[in-house]
DNA sequence: GATTTCACTTGACAAATGTCACAAAGCTAT
DNA sequence: ATAGCTTTGTGACATTTGTCAAGTGAAATC
């Protein structure tokens, strides 16, 4: 994929941006390839890019003994980090493909750098770290608040897309439960 | 209490600003007196401030039927906000004063205007995003990971001072456990 | 096409936790 | 000090969920 199609792109799902901006951020970006199965990120280790996922999807996991536990997930146009690694501390989270993607590699440095002078795009940091805290904010609010089918029922309303492209052993997981007993809410409906 | 000795305390909580910056936020403050059992801000409306607790303790709940879940607690010299008023959105939290407390209030707004001048305070806001974010995992993390004594365990070691100032009843909820299930983890220590 | 592997399902049982009811202890105000 | 309220503790029982084990079905491998 060459540059100008990558900016199109960018463009489009940078739109709070200027031109101008964006020229400034895709000067630390790199074009990635990966396959199903690759790690991105890894548990214990320090990281310094963010990401673009713009086909594919991903998994983000904490290992329990040789159990995962899931996070998140992310599909095509999302932004891919961890908050620990992007504070320069070490991941507690495994980042996964689940299948082959390609995606954009930030260097997060540099662009905390341009950060500290282009105002639009400290403001944009700004607005993934808000959606993130609303992210976790309503996953915390499940997890204390509804019954494991209310989770289950509201992630396939929410997201339809994810029974297909991320298995039920992780479904279970990031609902909180275990397989078996998702197995149960989902053969009850 | 006067605006100097004002001065003096925000300086040194908001040690990453200038003083030059600090004196630009103040032109939105107010100080502000609140009694126990007041509430800050309720769920369900908007709210157009956000708060820096100089002396006292708050709660921060969601409403489930005729219950309460408690969602975070706050002690001296820490940020009070919700991150859907933060961003204009009608808040799903009340806040709630767990004693009489005193505390400095700043219009959202105009600052939110200075952060787009002022590379500082932007940078300062993002820096509260972040922590809260983090704060968020690992509660999240808490709660997927460990049983309910551990959380409690953890709790008292994080921040014992809890004990004092909160009662059990809103600590159990804010565990995720029954009262009655924290009282007998309690018991068995 | 047979075999292996993997993801998912189902059953049986145990463990953890919630719920309800009530008792005990601690506070507050008169 | 006492009455009344709130908070906390405890017992009995029901419910939910986890765990272990076995079974099914579909896809992948040979």
């Amino acid at each position: 994929m060459n540059k100008s199609i990558l900016k199109e792109k960018i463009i489009s799902i940078f739109s709070s941006l200027s031109e101008q901006s964006i020229d400034s951020i895709l000067t630390h970006a790199t074009y990635l390839n990966c396959a199903k199965g690759d790690k991105l990120i890894s548990e214990g280790k320090q990281h310094h890019y963010f990401y673009l996922l713009l086909e594919g999807s991903v998994k983000s996991y904490y290992q329990k003994e040789s159990k995962e536990i899931c996070v998140w997930f992310a599909f095509d146009n999302e932004i891919i980090s961890t908050i620990k690694t992007f504070v320069g501390e070490s991941s507690n989270e495994t980042i996964e493909f689940l299948e082959d993607s390609n995606l954009i590699r930030f260097k997060i440095e540099p662009i905390k750098e341009l950060a500290q002078k282009d105002i639009s795009i400290g403001h944009w940091i700004n607005t993934i770290l808000t959606e993130h805290a609303i992210f976790l904010e309503t996953k915390l609010h499940g997890l204390q608040f509804m019954t494991s089918s209310e989770r289950y029922n509201a992630l396939i309303n929410i997201a339809p897309e994810i029974l297909q492209k991320v298995s039920l052993t992780d479904i279970a997981s990031y609902l909180g439960v275990s397989r078996e007993t998702l197995s149960r809410i989902r053969a009850k409906q």
